[in-house]
DNA sequence: ACTTGAACCTACAGTAGCTAGAGGATGTAA
DNA sequence: TTACATCCTCTAGCTACTGTAGGTTCAAGT
């Protein structure tokens, strides 16, 4: 039987987001001592590396909430899990665009900076006119 | 005099999310009519297209102020917007190695995906099997 | 002058995904 | 038994907005 900071610490999770997977409904409610602390399983913990894994792959949680449901049902076909795999790809490639574009404008700024007072400032000229800019609108969400 | 909506329009804001940054003391408090709505001069508007762009280019709120009290004195030196503009090119390089990562892993779990069902998914294998994993523990803000 | 309707106002709640703190109870080893 | 790490619940806070409710004002057209 195992603590949740012995769990938290396994998968590497803060207990505190442990406890706040169970209210949200992501981890079951464990079984309790006497006292009233909470005890884990194999299961929980296999379930938790799961969420974090999936977590450290840039996944939401309502999409880990899918794959799971999957996962305890063998029986489903996969495409499922192969369609919501493929859409999160596609979202790091999108996000990846964005930072290159994000990169050539940042890298563009400070090379030019000369260094005078901020009058002069390459910076901040750049920041304030939009015009010589290669960025869009409306592609704040970086 | 431009009204707030004028405002939103021509620097791509939302109305609610310009009056969240004189909220938060990015932009100032206008002036006012008589019945209580905001009007704008060109001031106004420039500087919250600098905020704008800045945004855009995924400096955080903190950052943007900063960058606006030196942009408010052309005497200052101006390497601490060129700190600023260093810094934020280092993070979005860090997040782009973390999303090539991201990408790589993906992009296996898809791939490898042979269309059975569930229990032999290969996407829910890789999610289920940190151990087979090029992604570190840590690394969960993308 | 009057009416209409778009745009404005305030105030508050909600989003994602945690994280931190207060104030107190429990579990375990020496 | 005593110390002390770890646990508990509850609440609030973080970033950067976005949405809604319920009401007011402005400007154009008649």
């Amino acid at each position: 039987m195992l603590t949740i900071g012995t769990l938290a610490k396994r998968t590497g999770t803060k207990v505190q987001t442990i406890r706040y997977y169970e209210q949200i409904g992501l981890m079951p409610e464990p079984g309790r001592t006497e006292g009233g602390q909470r005890r884990y399983g194999d299961a929980e913990l296999d379930r938790l590396a799961f969420i974090r894994h999936s977590r450290q792959l840039g996944f939401p949680l309502d999409a880990i909430r899918e794959l799971l449901d999957l996962s305890d049902a063998p029986d489903r076909p996969c495409h499922e899990a192969d369609e919501i795999a493929r859409r999160q790809l596609k979202l790091v490639e999108q996000r990846m665009e964005r930072l290159k574009a994000l990169r050539a404008e940042l890298k563009r700024m400070v090379k030019e900076c000369s260094g005078g007072n901020a009058s002069q400032c390459r910076v901040l000229e750049v920041l304030r006119d939009h015009s010589e800019c290669l960025t869009e609108h409306d592609q704040i969400g970086v």
